[in-house]
Parts: C-alpha cells; structure tokens; sequence
DNA sequence: CTGAAAGCGCTAACAT
DNA sequence: ATGTTAGCGCTTTCAG
C-alpha cells in the first residue's frame, strides 16, 4: 500500500488522501470528489467503484485542506464568558452546538470567564483558524468585539451587549420580571423587596452591560409604583456572586438578614439570580423563619431553582434558543442569507414552584 | 495594496500572508518565516524591516495552512459526555482548556450528552480536523473510544472509563467516600444510610463504567461493617437524574422519605452525588426535620453544596486537574514526551460544612 | 545569512 | 462523463 505520505507518529495509520481513494479505484480526484459531494454526471459503474474504494481505503476528508482550498472554515468560534457557577452558559453552548452542527459548522469553544485578555486570546486563536464567524456569549470587552468588527467577521453577542455591533440577542427581562412581581401581587403581598447585583450606570459603555440588572429592577420599581407600595430599604444591591469562591453566602445572604431585621420586614423577595435567591433561603432558614411560610422568594435564571429547598419559583431563561439563534444569525449572514446586524429579544418564562405562597397566610 | 486573493464577503477584509509580508519586507516568505518562529540566522536590519511588515499589514498565521503543511493540528478534540446540570465537567473543561493553550494547543469541545451516536459523530468530526489527539470526559460508548484508539489517536479517558486503552484518569472514590464516612462515626453516627446511583454488574464492560458508584458504596458498606453496624434496609439505589429534567424530587428525595418513615431510622445519609443530597435536604425538609439537628447529610461531588440549605458536607472532586492532566498526558504521548496508555488516581477532598454535626444531641 | 522550489490535500475552472 | 491544472498559505529541504 501506498505510504509515502508523513507519519509522524508512525502509528501507520496514515489517512487516505483522495489521491489514494482515486488510485484504488482507477480514476482522477476529481472524480472522487464528484462522487463524494453528488455533484455533477457521474456513471453509476464509476460511482459505485469510488464507494467502493472509499470504504476500503477508510477515506475521512481533511476539513483542513478543504478549508484552506476554499478559504472557507465552516468554524463558528464561540466565547463564553463563564460557565461556572451558572448552568446558563451550558445551555447556551448546547443550543449553538446544535444548530452549527445541523447547517454543517464546526463549533470552537473558548471559555474567557470575565477576563478580557483571555478573551482578546481567543479571539486571535479563532481568527488563526479563520473562523467564519463569532459569538460572544456575554462579551468580556466591548474593545474584543469591535475588533473582530473591524475585520469584516459576523458576529452576534448574546445577552449584555458591549457594543452596538453585530447580531444583538437578548432576554426580554422586563415583562418576565413584572410577571414575577404581578404572581407575588396576586398572592396578597405588598411588601416586596429586591435583592440584585449592582446597578451600573444609565449611560456610557456600561449602560449596554448593566440592563439585564436594571431592567428586573425597573420590574420591580414600577410594579411596587403601581401598587402604590413604599420601596424605602427595600432593594439591597451587592455583588451576586465571585466566580472563584462559589457559595450561597454572599451578597444574597446578607442582604436578607438585613431584610429580616427590619421593623416591618419584606414578606417576599424578588433576587435577580438563583444564586442570590439561594442565599436569601438560607438566611431566611437559619433565622428560624420558613419560606414561603414567613416570607416569598423568587429567583431569577432558573438555574439551581430546582435544587433548593424549598423548589424555588424562577424565571427560566431560553438559554438554549439564545445559543441557537445567535448561531443561526451568524451563518446565515456568512451564506448571505441574512442581513448583518439583527437585534432580537426573546422572551422568558415564569416557573411556580414552592417557594411563593399567599400574604396574608390563610392559617 | 495587493488584493488579488478571494474575498468572499467583500468586506475588503482579506487577511495579510506571509507573501504580502514578504513583498512589504522586500524578501521571501521563507525570511520571514524565519523571523516569525526566531529559528536559524537572520540579520538584525531583515529583521527589524520584516517585523515592521509583520505589524503593517496585520499578519496572522493561518493555522489551517500551517496544519495541512506539518500534518499537524495542534488541535485536541474533547468529548464532554454532559454538562447539565452538572457544573463538573464545566471544570474539566476549563482544565483541559487551560493546559492546552499553555502547549500550544487548541481545544475543540463537543458535548456529547450521554449519547454514543452523537459521540461517534464527534470523533469523527475530530478526526476530519486531524485532531492530534482526543480526551473522552466520560466516554458514553466503549466502541467509539476503541476505534479512535485503532486509528492511532492519542487519547485519554476521565472518570468512568469504558475500555483498557488509552491514558485513564480517576478519581480514588474509595478513600474519599470512607473519610466521608469516618466523619459521620466520628460524630457519633452508626445508623448512616446510603443512597446512590444503581450499581452495575461488576463484570464486563459495565464494571467499568460503574466503579465509581462501586466504590462510593464499598466504603460505605466496608466502614458500616467495620464499626459493627446493622445495615438492613439503609442503602437505597435508583436513577440519580435525569438530564432534561433537573430536579431535586428524584431518587434521593423519595429514598429520603422512605428512609424516614423507618421504624429505626438512620441518622445520617451518606448520598453518592450532591444532587442525590439536594433531594435528601428537601425530605427532610417536607418532613418537618432539621439538618443536621435530626440528621445530617453527605454529598459527593461539590457541585451544588455550597447553594444548598444548609450548606452541604460534600467530597470535591479535583476537575480542573482532571481535564489538565488528561490534555497533558495526551500532548506528552503526540510529543513523545511520555509514555501511552497510563492510569492515574487523582485524590478528592472531603469538605465539612453545616449539613453534618453530632449525634446523639449535645443539647 | 537568504532564496528557490516542492508539496500538504483539496476544489474549481476549464478542457475534452 | 471524466481529466488537467492551478493554486489556498504555509513549512521544509536543499542551494547558494
């Protein structure tokens, strides 16, 4: 057999070139190729001979080659903020996987936690690979996105745009967190607090970044207006969480204490993430108070919702759409079928669980 | 400037090649070449012009040309069985991840649920990128793992492998589940429970796949003999979860309750995984029973511990080490650096927080 | 110290 | 219905 060929680890498993699969079955490459991707006349004793031939020599086409013949990767390169504590980003790493693989896309994964020169990193590995296209799943710096910009790459980013760059997704915060304060108005309560990260400010490149929070924020600001609540100390603003030390007693915890001390304490909590959420039963827990007994909690993101005790109520995000979508858009604007720089917010869903009961109890 | 090369997307974005560097320089490509890898003799002024090339015209290597040329990706595939819900192979990941870019290597990442067919395309997506080698999180199918390994990949197998070849890589289970366990005696449990995973055969290829929770439970069973405990009707098997649906009121919530409504009920439970614990905490919750007051809980895994109410005894698994050693041994084999086909046992830790305390009562 | 030339495996335009 | 040919961008001998 044939094994001219490099063989560096002298496996002697060399792959079969198109070349080989040619020689075996007595014709030019470029009728194998014919065969291969169906495409133009071919005799049917020719093709099947060619088949043949490609199952004996164990032929696997070079993406490499193909790629660099046609300048062309079919790699999408996806850059996920952070995956850990936060199921969310999984899901959305599932979602773009999917739909890459259906529309025939390689999908390269670099996870930049919040770091903005591992994602600058990244970005250059993926052009180094020639990527097609970009997603940025929460971008780390608005400065990595427009760069890629710059160089003529789609892109969409997903959920807190840097920029106003590129395919834009977001989650439709606003009307699911005003569902979440309307299912605790429903229940009798009127004394609602809201436990949240911090709020950035309203202008500048940050403003991009903070209107997840300020969105379930301004939720809960209108909705407590409406009612014709009081809001004084009612809404607690903290650090949701650190990536390194992942623990339900941080900000979520110690806000609710706070919570808990008040004369005329909150009888539910509205927390813009699970995790803050989780801290809050915590401390609602070792106060010696039960939930939703003594007091509501509703979580945001429905990641650990399903976990704690009591089954927290959330609103689940479409994790796996935003993937999918942001994908979709990408490619499509690579195979020029779509038109670059699509904004689109999908919507979220309120989860009942156990964790949201009636005010006054009726007990 | 030189624009006689394919544009595709016309965004007048072509990237600079090492031949429009040269004609910048005003020398050859291989000049240049050996500039950029600081290989063989250049002088200093070539230098200097070259470099200014380089930074001119924003040259970036096309690493899919480089590849095909040295019929060497630099590419390691990684075959992620899940990461829903569980944020441990999310670890991996970022283990692998991080060891490889330290080589110089580029990951490509699939997650592959626990599906073998979704797994088999993936090795064979890999190979159509002539990944250097791949790292099995968990292979889902023997067969996908044997026949890379008879193509001649490098390759490597965390946690659970399913066959002999290849680099494997494990937890020692054993130990940690005993220290667990000791823990519980040592504050005065005898009647500990066990809740788990099924167990598989302990002969053929399932033995394999099933040593983990083989293990957890041996140190269970071992320990209860050594301290000389009765341990009818404490160990509870059943289907840890299920991955589209992520709840706590699966088996260890259930196996809970019955355990409770036992005449001679255990106090303590020792669950294989920290889901498993999670449902065993809302039992005991629904029953009116305080953890660890009335009975304390010991998860695997430190996933969701640090969330849970109250903060969870769990044994924390060395994931990142796991994903960067398994990458490293894999690289070693490509570089002949190491030798193939190692088995390693990594140590996990057993880490108390609030869900265990004494028993009997001090109080 | 630098250059010329071949070729990795594939595709696509152009024959026949 | 099939073949010829010319590269994609890079690395690697081999010359000079």
């Amino acid at each position: 057999m044939n094994r001219k060929a490099t063989d560096p680890r002298g496996t002697g498993a060399r792959s079969a070139t198109l070349k080989d699969v040619a020689e075996v079955a007595g014709v030019t490459t470029t009728t194998v190729a014919r065969v291969l991707k169906e495409s133009g006349y071919v005799a049917d004793a020719t093709k099947a001979r060619v088949l043949d031939a490609v199952a004996a020599t164990g032929y696997r086409p070079n993406s490499l080659a193909r790629s660099l013949r046609q300048s062309r990767s079919h790699v999408i390169g996806h850059l996920l903020k952070s995956t850990v504590p936060n199921p969310f980003y999984v899901e959305v790493a599932r979602g773009a996987e999917e739909e890459a693989r259906a529309r025939g896309y390689t999908i390269l994964t670099a996870n930049v936690q919040h770091d903005a020169e591992t994602e600058r990193r990244a970005v250059e590995t993926f052009l180094g690979w020639r990527a097609d296209g970009l997603v940025f799943s929460t971008p780390a710096d608005a400065a990595n996105v427009e760069y890629a910009q710059s160089l003529g790459v789609p892109l969409a980013q997903v959920e807190r745009p840097r920029s106003l760059v590129g395919h834009r997704l977001v989650v439709r915060n606003y009307p699911s967190a005003v569902a979440a304060m309307r299912h605790l108005v429903d229940l009798g309560h009127r004394r609602i607090a809201y436990v949240g990260a911090e709020l950035l400010p309203e202008t500048g490149p940050a403003a991009l970044y903070g209107y997840v929070e300020r969105e379930r924020f301004d939720a809960w600001r209108d909705v407590m207006r409406d009612i014709g609540a009081a809001t004084d100390g009612l809404a607690r603003f903290g650090e949701a969480y650190t990536i390194d030390q992942p623990t339900a007693q941080g900000h979520g915890y110690q806000a609710t204490q706070m919570l808990l001390r008040m004369a005329d304490r909150p009888t539910a909590i509205l927390a813009s993430n699970d995790i803050l959420a989780a801290g809050a039963l915590q401390a609602i827990h070792e106060a010696g108070l039960r939930c939703p007994d003594d007091i509501s909690v509703v979580g945001f993101d429905d990641t650990l919702a399903g976990f704690l005790t009591p089954l927290l109520t959330s609103v689940r995000l479409p994790a796996r759409r935003l993937g999918a979508t942001a994908v979709r858009m990408v490619i499509d604007e690579i195979e020029g079928k779509g038109p670059p720089g699509q904004h689109l917010a999908l919507d979220a869903e309120l989860v009942v669980r156990r964790s949201t009961g009636p005010f006054p109890l009726r007990r």
